[in-house]
DNA sequence: GCTATGTTTGACAGCAGTGTCAAACATGAC
DNA sequence: GTCATGTTTGACACTGCTGTCAAACATAGC
C-alpha cells in the first residue's frame, strides 16, 4: 500500500489539543489548527473530515490520559486524602499555563452542542463519577484495618450521590477559576466540600 | 433637544438578551441582534458602540433580575429550605425554554475573555454570594423563637465557606445542565449537597 | 415653518473562515 | 523502474460578519 500520511499523528494531536485547549473548542478554526501543527488544511479535512471528528478524536484520547490520572489521585486508603488529592489534580489541571488555560471539558460542554462532542464530554464525566463512586464505596465499607480516621471518615450522605456531588463540584471550581482565576480559593472550596461530605 | 430614538430600547433589551442567553455571548453576532430586535446594525453600532458595551448593559440588568429573584428564594426561616428554594430558583431559570438555554452567567464566564463582561459576572456571582451568607449567617445564630428543626439545622461549615460552597454548585449544575439536561438530577444533586451542609 | 440636532439607513471595503477539488506528489508493492 | 494508491497542495467560490460613513431622515425648540 503507498500514499502514506506524511505527517507524525502523535504530535498532530498533542499541538491540536494545546489550541483547543487554550482557545475553546468554536473559538478554534481549521486555519488555527493547520497554523500550530505545520499540516495543511486540505490535509485535515482529507484525514478526519472536519473539526467535529478531530476533535473527538483528541478528546477522547486526552480523557482517558485525564481518567487515569484521576484514577491515581484516588488511591489513597483515607477518602479525605483521596478526594484532597483529586481536587488537587483537578486544579493543578485547570490552573496550568499563563494564563492559566482552564477546564477544556467544562468549556466544551458549556459552548459545544454537538452530538459526538457532547457525548464525549459526558461519558468523561460518567468515567470521572464512577471512580470516585468505588473510591468511595471501597473505602467506606472498610474490611480492612481499621485505622482511627476511617471513623471520623464516615460520608454524611450515600457514597453514589457523593459521587455526583464531586463531579459537580469538580464542573463548579471550573467555572469559577475563569471568573476569579485563583488556585488558592479554589483549593479552599473544595476542602470545604470535603469536610461537609466526610463527618 | 431634537433626533430621537427610533426604538424603544427596553423591548430591545429584553429580545437581545432572548438573542445572548439562547446562542451564547460569542456566537452572537450584530447580525443576529439586529435581526431578532428590528434595529438596523448600524444604530446598534450608533447606540451602544458595539456587542460588548450593549452586551454589559443587557447582563447587568438581567443579573439584577436575577439577584433580586435569588433574594427572594432565600427569605424562608429555616436554611435548609432557603437553600432548597435557591437552588429550585436557579434550576428553573436555566431549564426555561425548549431547547432549555441554560445558564446565561455560566455560559459568558466560560467563553468570554473580555474585561468588560467577566467583570459583571465577577459582580453577579460576588452579590449571590453575599446574599447566602447573609441568609445562612441570619438563620444561624437564631435569636427568635427556635424551632426544632433549627436544631438540626447547624450548618457542618463555617456560613462564609458555606456560602461560596453554594455558589460554586450553581455553576457546577449550570455545566451538568448542557451536558445531562436533565432537570430531575440537577434538584437531585443540589438536595445532597444540602444534606451535607446541615447537620 | 425653519433649524439644529441626533438618528437611521444602506452600502462599502475588508477580513476570516469554510468545504471542495484537480493536479502534483510520494512511496510501497511488484 | 513502473505502477497504483493514497496524500498533499494551493486555489476557488462562497458565506457571514465587522466597523464605518455620507446621505437621508425625523423631531423638539424656537
Amino acid at each position: 500500500m503507498a500514499g502514506v500520511r506524511q505527517f507524525d499523528e502523535g504530535a498532530l494531536v498533542e499541538q491540536a489539543l494545546g489550541v483547543f485547549w487554550e482557545k475553546g473548542y468554536r473559538a478554534t478554526s481549521m486555519l488555527d489548527l493547520a497554523a500550530a501543527t505545520g499540516v495543511q488544511r486540505g490535509s485535515l479535512y482529507h484525514a478526519y473530515g472536519g473539526k467535529e471528528q478531530l476533535f473527538t478524536k483528541i478528546f477522547s484520547q486526552f480523557a482517558a490520559e485525564f481518567l487515569a490520572g484521576a484514577e491515581r489521585a484516588l488511591e489513597a486508603d483515607d477518602p479525605r486524602q483521596a478526594l484532597t488529592d483529586l481536587f488537587d489534580y483537578c486544579i493543578a489541571s485547570i490552573t496550568t499555563g499563563t494564563p492559566s488555560r482552564g477546564c477544556l471539558s467544562t468549556r466544551t460542554a458549556v459552548e459545544a452542542a454537538e452530538p459526538q462532542v457532547d457525548a464525549a464530554v459526558q461519558a468523561m464525566l460518567d468515567g470521572l463519577e464512577e471512580r470516585v463512586a468505588t473510591m468511595l464505596t471501597r473505602t467506606a465499607s472498610a474490611s480492612s484495618s481499621a485505622r482511627s480516621a476511617r471513623a471520623r471518615s464516615a460520608l454524611s450522605v450515600p457514597p453514589r450521590d457523593a459521587a455526583r456531588l464531586v463531579v459537580a463540584m469538580t464542573r463548579g471550581l471550573a467555572v469559577l477559576e475563569r471568573v476569579y482565576g485563583d488556585p488558592a480559593r479554589l483549593r479552599e472550596t473544595a476542602a470545604t466540600l470535603v469536610t461537609a461530605l466526610l463527618r
